[in-house]
DNA sequence: TCCCAGTATCTTGATGTCGAGACATTTCCA
DNA sequence: TGGAAATGTCTCGACATCAAGATACTGGGA
């Protein structure tokens, strides 16, 4: 079945025959994909009432195992995002009650964001959830295929992932 | 070679053994190195001055085809971005001379949004750019590797693209 | 012991985006 | 032909993010 990335390649090669558009075939579907996969996730999490990055925090807390703890700089660092946007939604989601900020007691600058019990439910619950939306999606590909698509993937991702981000 | 996807689909293992957790080996992966291309993207384009939404809209008129205009409305479906968005960014462009406002001849609500010469050079140049740039990123395949990656990501973009949005 | 560089977190101001609504014009139908 | 609905664009207010700087505390060396 054509894409709208067959349509983008084709545009190109008849604007500008002169270039090889061929880098495009599998990188502009990995971007168009991803911002498919956005949207589905903003819908999957809004069942259960969550934001994504909600998410993102709450199962970045509940990846660490029990006691389901971290300070805001390892928080940082496993979301990608500034210490201001980390501040900014430990408050809200604090407010909500899914996490209580404590302060550490091995280092009073510090503080340990813990997940509590109703965010953790709530957590579990995305999970599950999210989980069931991807599997709807990767219905169309083979068990074989999908092992083939993630092992492409990794060969991609790695050199990103290995080097000082 | 182990990346970020492998840590993370261990933890969950670990945490949540009760649940298949399969998906995220593809779906994480994805949106992964899409994170990781936007910044690559982000790169590339500084060395031609251009933003990514710069180049998004540049190249959306440089693959209409002579004479390189298109409504706002049009731009709009092509970018995925909302009215507001899109007004605010013809204002910058046309700011930086690299597009230019013209009322539609055929229809007094509406304006043309057009390339200018200098608009047209810029975006040439940063596509080659970018794709010197996602060639070196796919050097990690084999020819028949991407062949084979941008056949089954097409088959998971499809059902979204054909889809109405 | 004192000091100072380093570390951890929060605050502030600027920016880009979105969503809803305003306004002008066109199109369709009675 | 008259008027309502649809269309195309822009304006405005709210919001999340980022970058840089402020504040508070720690830990090692003189």
């Amino acid at each position: 079945m054509e894409d709208e990335v067959d349509r983008l390649v084709a545009a190109w090669r008849r604007e500008r025959p002169d270039l090889d558009v061929e880098p495009l075939e599998v990188l502009s579907r990995v971007s168009r994909l991803a911002r498919h996969l956005d949207r589905a996730r903003r819908t999957a999490f809004a069942e259960h009432a969550l934001e994504p990055w909600e998410f993102d925090v709450l199962t970045a807390l509940r990846r660490a195992g029990a006691p389901y703890q971290l300070s805001p700089g390892q928080l940082l660092t496993q979301t990608l995002v500034t210490s201001g946007t980390m501040t900014n939604r430990i408050d809200r989601l604090a407010g909500k009650g899914l996490v209580q900020r404590l302060p550490d007691p091995d280092d009073r600058r510090g503080v340990l964001v813990r997940l509590t019990q109703g965010g953790q439910e709530r957590a579990d619950a995305a999970l599950a959830g999210l989980l069931d939306h991807e599997r709807a999606i990767l219905g169309e590909l083979s068990p074989s295929q999908r092992d083939d698509l993630a092992a492409l993937l990794r060969q991609l991702v790695a050199p990103f992932d290995n080097l000082a981000d």
